[in-house]
DNA sequence: CACCGCATGTAACGTGTTACATGATTCA
DNA sequence: TGAATCATGTAACACGTTACATGCGGTG
């Protein structure tokens, strides 16, 4: 998810061709989340398909892909979409962690504390590399914001993993189930 | 992702049928990611294909399954694997919104805006829910625990909003680009 | 009886991932 | 010349979602 109506937002700027999408989408998002060029082609194929893009040849036989005004409509709607009653997607490790609390497992202690572990080293990894950014980069803007954005999950993701820990001592000291 | 995992992490505890398998895994995430049953059976399927987990047919024509030995291996790495360097899973509302700060569209600010409104919505009824269930549930663990995750993870969101925004004025009043 | 919950599956479709193959251009 | 980058695509596969079909058992 995601794909289909970033290629939607970034051909609203400006038409442009499979290869340079998937090099627009990765400069955008810092890095971060790398795109595959061949699955640029079949999403702007189906994309194609659905009428919301349509492509012009120009002369060295390379597409040009731009919206259709169905697209702009599809893009719009997708701007103000907001997160509604849908279940929001499955994260691994909210569900690594209930599972391991569920299955009468006494390593659950041991299987937060790892999942903690490892969450730190990368939260330090990720600020270094949001401050090495915030010194290299020129632009002010985009790339720094989502490596802030993953630092912040991460952070939020730390204090889950100390309340379950807590939860689990809590339990162990009161009923003795 | 995560149901393979999760099917095996459940076969672990005991041996179950597909249905079941389907009610606790909805159970145990306290009804928040719900599973589609035929997903149950298609993905055993695959589950076996690979020897992880293996069928015996009961009495009443019912499969029972439950995990191979390769399977409880595949189970063990599963609970000790980190996230490592791989790319972390692409999230909408991030994408959204550096989409919407790249594309010149001086709506950016709208964009956010908007999202902070949901969310700030969603972080209310999701905190209700969690009241409710502290309340209702006799059993103190795993149910409401999901709802946790799902509230600080919005009280994150909200923060990088936050951040994007004030990133937006700063931008505006400073140089004008 | 009719409906509901339990239980098992299949088919179709959308999307994401990887690997592979092919060429043109550019540059050391 | 040989390697890297630009550029386009195909094929195979994995996973998730939905809809559909079937049959059993209990309960109003």
């Amino acid at each position: 998810m995601g794909v289909r109506e970033g290629l939607l937002a970034l051909l609203d700027a400006e038409p442009s061709h499979g290869y340079g999408l998937k090099a627009q989408f990765e400069q955008i998002t810092g890095g971060v989340w790398p795109l595959n060029v061949g699955q640029v082609y079949s999403t702007l194929d189906r994309l194609e398909r659905d009428g919301l893009v349509a492509a012009t040849v120009d002369a060295d036989e390379q597409r040009s892909w731009r919206l259709t005004d169905e697209g702009r409509d599809a893009l719009g709607a997708w701007w103000w979409a907001v997160p509604g009653d849908e279940p929001p997607p499955r994260d691994e490790l909210v569900l690594k962690v209930l599972l391991a609390m569920a299955s009468t497992r006494e390593h659950a202690l041991e299987v937060i504390a790892n999942q903690r572990d490892a969450l730190m080293a990368l939260l330090a990894q990720r600020r270094r590399q949001a401050r090495a950014r915030r010194a290299a980069s020129s632009l002010p803007g985009a790339a720094e914001l989502v490596v802030e954005a993953l630092v912040l999950r991460a952070e939020a993701d730390l204090r889950w993993l100390d309340h379950c820990e807590q939860r689990l001592v809590d339990a162990a000291k009161g009923g003795r189930s």
